[in-house]
DNA sequence: TTGAAAGCGCTACCAG
DNA sequence: CTGGTAGCGCTTTCAA
């Protein structure tokens, strides 16, 4: 049905085995005519050589496969955008496929992938704790790796394969320290299910950090919700209580959830960043894009996606990577001046000096490479 | 170097045949102990079938391909995951390939693609006019389909492919004509290059409807910018002379170019909604997120790409599928009360009502089946 | 129900 | 430099 070498060879007068060659061949041992004649005539017959073909004949394929929680989640497809351009600059092609968060897809999900043998396979997407699949997966990344294949990771920082760490819990931590700078004292957290470990460590990293600052947090201002817009949503209605009780602040563990907040407490009638300040984590783009701009903590979540893949066609070692993130300040989380107070300053593992900057977009705050954690 | 079928046989103790017919064949003629045994063996020496092979020696593989014109753009990971949730369905697995907005790479990836031998190749993406690689990408897709293959195309309507088409035209007019109802009467629009279908379509719909109104649009006032959320931004200060000039309300022809030209408005002073209504197209998530909410033009994109893959591999033949698209006014496009005119009713066709309803964050104006253009 | 063997389209090695 | 040809891993007749 498809033209094949074979067809081409026929077409150029040349055995199968130089119609190979001048295809594809490493080799330069054709003659300029012969390579002319072949090429003329694969382009004249719409030739295409057979990837699965030529995949079983060499061994290896081009397809870099990916694996996502979910495609139509901005901090997914930016690390997919990452993935797909690296990818291109290796002339590899990416396979992509959805978890949408269950363990037991991701597994299948991964099972398939190695079918294809891709030369790598990334697997973004916060870990569940909990689960039985996570030996199996494991156990089937490292039966890919064993017969050749190349393994990455974003965000899943205790498999042992090279792996991408967004800072969670320096990046909450700071976040809650700057918070504390500009004067807000009273807070809430919003968050997900405590078996996904981003909603945990940025939850927990950001308590921390709010006792480091000589504040605390009161367990009845921890509201666990969906790992969603409409799990933010859902929780405006128990903030709008916390904010008439006295919380200034409210952090939720991403911005999709805090963009979510944000709608359903105008909903209920107070104003974000006036009424009650609001901060997220990740700096999607329409972080920048709400009104008021809610104050996050970037990730460089395109850059994270090319270095994936990189490290993993490298053939890079195990181990973690941290990502380091900065906390952007933004008009969600407008300076609180108290008559009484002094503006505070806080000191950072007795070095580090983080000053609250506020620009009209974006004021990142001081760097955050290493283990500040 | 991986774990072979041979490698199972033997494991299992049967010939290389019955493996294979107890792990994948369609048949059930193996006896229920040699499967079993098969499976055990398979299972325990963590075999996954080499999906190339399989491809080559069934001819045909479990994929399909998707090419669009940008991951990182709302507009096309909706579309992506719908396309990814019907390929799940079908047992399939997705090829996803960015092709930047250029025709030419776009053709490089089809061929690429085509290569891999994927069930179907779904191509999204305002189409480019006036390339030359337009008919090579005919060809190329034409020769797809000659050796098996299945396409289908995502707003691209002067292909001979089955076709989804959004309603650029009939939304743009009816948008035109909603915003009339609202009481505005002057007005301006930020669009892309002409050369971007979707682009040039909703402009001059746009204008058209404001024609069909009874009112112009002043040549002046049409703002050429790039076809992104930069170039939305940029062009917020010739809107901002403009407004001070008498306009009242933009339409931008994409979501992502009014969120833009939203915060240039800001930053130049202006109130976005107040001292300028806005409206965009494509009713992205954003669009209801931005405050104040943006009045826009829905497509119901996660199901089109859904629809897209299932008309492909289902053989649907060459035609094009309107997708009707509605109105959905929200804060940005307040109802500008003039106390001289009488209020507005606009009669479309003779026949349809249009009424501008307002409703919190969606109020859908009249239906959009068919041809209303 | 099973095993043997013929391909699938291509690459790569081995002689010429 | 070129043509034969032996695989690559799997599916699928064809006999047994």
């Amino acid at each position: 049905m498809a033209v094949t070498l074979h067809d081409v060879a026929r077409e150029a007068g040349v055995s199968y085995a130089t119609a190979s060659r001048a295809l594809n061949g490493s080799d330069r041992n054709v003659r300029q005519e012969n390579a002319v004649r072949v090429q003329a005539a694969a382009a004249r017959l719409g030739y295409v050589p057979h990837a699965p073909a030529q995949a079983i004949a060499r061994g290896s394929t081009n397809t870099v496969a990916l694996v996502v929680s979910d495609v139509d989640d901005p901090y997914f497809s930016m690390i997919a955008a990452g993935v797909i351009d690296a990818a291109e600059d290796a002339g590899l092609i990416v396979t992509m496929a959805v978890a949408d968060r269950s363990p037991g897809l991701e597994l299948q999900i991964v099972r398939t992938l190695r079918g294809h043998r891709p030369r790598a396979i990334v697997v973004a997407g916060s870990r569940i704790d909990g689960s039985g699949e996570r030996a199996s997966l494991v156990e089937e990344l490292e039966a890919y790796r064993a017969s050749g294949g190349r393994v990455s990771l974003i965000s899943q920082p205790d498999l042992p394969f090279p792996t991408f760490a967004i800072d969670n819990t320096g990046g909450a931590r700071r976040l809650a320290l700057e918070l504390a700078g500009l004067g807000y004292q009273r807070f809430a957290v919003v968050h997900g299910d405590d078996a996904i470990r981003a909603s945990r460590d940025r939850r927990t990293a950001f308590a921390d950090g709010l006792r480091e600052a000589g504040l605390g947090l009161d367990p009845g201002c921890e509201i666990a919700t969906d790992f969603s817009r409409s799990g933010g949503l859902a929780a405006a209605e128990r903030l709008a209580e916390l904010a008439r009780a006295g919380v200034e602040a409210v952090f939720a563990v991403t911005d999709v959830m805090a963009i979510g907040a944000m709608s359903g407490l105008r909903a209920a009638g107070l104003r974000p960043g006036v009424d009650l300040a609001l901060a997220g984590f990740d700096d999607i783009e329409a972080a920048g894009e709400v009104t008021p701009g809610l104050t996050s903590v970037r990730a460089p979540l395109r850059e994270v996606g090319r270095r994936a893949v990189e490290a993993a066609l490298s053939g890079a070692p195990a181990g973690v990577v941290d990502i380091p993130v900065e906390v952007v300040l933004r008009d969600s989380t407008p300076p609180r001046h108290r008559g009484a107070d002094p503006p505070r300053t806080v000191v950072v593992n007795g070095a580090t000096h983080l000053t609250a900057r506020k620009g009209h977009d974006v004021a990142a705050s001081s760097q955050a490479h290493g283990h500040v954690t």
